[in-house]
DNA sequence: CACAATTATATTGTGTAAAATATATCAACG
DNA sequence: CGTTGATATATTTTACACAATATAATTGTG
């Protein structure tokens, strides 16, 4: 039993940054293949998340639940609507806003995502229980980064 | 204590995906400030931990340690040169290998960045404990999902 | 009603990520 | 020695991610 040496504040081992970092990186890598089959990306099917929950939406609201800005949205969902799983409209009450709706085809492709998660952890030796621990924990950490940030802003 | 309404296997709430890609984005939104006065972004920050633990190392060790490939190294590798902060070069034994070594400028750096792990937990209402704790939880995912990957090529 | 302040999205520029492909090199074998 | 196969990096293309800035529309105030 070795452990790596220490070296001082800066060991990459120690840190929750890397750790977090390499964990999103791999989870988009697991989910491309899955979610190519769709023709969606990874941060794409985040989006439809959303959206299936609930549409229209703003993409100041998209943004909001997915901690990010206009500047990575708007061109995402641009090419999201060149493959016609979205429309987007300025909103006639206030036409600053752009609506960002599901098309038939982006709702009908919520069918073929239902096995999504399932097929990802089936892969994986982990428990149910663990991954709703981990969920849990890491949520909380969002919840104190983003306030963090709020904060200062 | 009213809970977000179940949307079934999709519900954004309930995967631990989503959490771990918001927390890895605001993480580096947190970096980006601190890291920006010492010169450089959350990605270049990583390589220059793992070579001040051990350097000259070849671009594919890096991407070992970092779980990046040579297509996303190589450019980040390059604006670190420009920026004086390492030295890349051909090994003489193997003409295919790209030695990465840190400059006088590159090591002198660590001394600017020995803070910067604690001024970004201290911002944060966070404990040591909670932290190790989620640390070695991801790291245990991480290693899962490698291993996954691996697996599979 | 004019007009400044606010709000919201678009645009631009820089910097990752990664798959796919191309190119070059080394090791091993006959 | 020359050839094959594996290895390693470079290049190209597509797609985020975000700061900074620009542009446009609404709201609040007098």
């Amino acid at each position: 039993m070795s452990l790596p040496v220490s070296d001082g504040p800066l060991d990459l081992d120690r840190q929750v940054c890397f750790p977090l970092y390499a964990a999103s990186n791999l989870l988009a890598r697991l989910y491309r293949p899955v979610l190519a089959d769709l023709g969606l990306t990874y941060p794409q099917y985040l989006v439809m998340l959303v959206l299936w929950k609930h549409a229209p939406q703003t993409v100041g609201s998209l943004g909001e639940a997915l901690y990010l800005d206009s500047g990575t949205l708007t061109p995402l969902l641009k090419r999201m609507e060149q493959a016609g799983l979205i429309q987007r409209a300025r909103d006639p009450q206030d036409e600053r806003r752009v609506q960002i709706d599901l098309t038939p085809e982006g709702r009908v492709l919520r069918a073929s995502a239902e096995t999504v998660p399932a097929t990802l952890v089936a892969g994986l030796s982990i428990t149910e229980g663990e991954i709703v621990g981990l969920r849990d924990q890491v949520r909380a950490l969002v919840g104190i980064i983003h306030g963090s940030l709020v904060e200062r802003s």
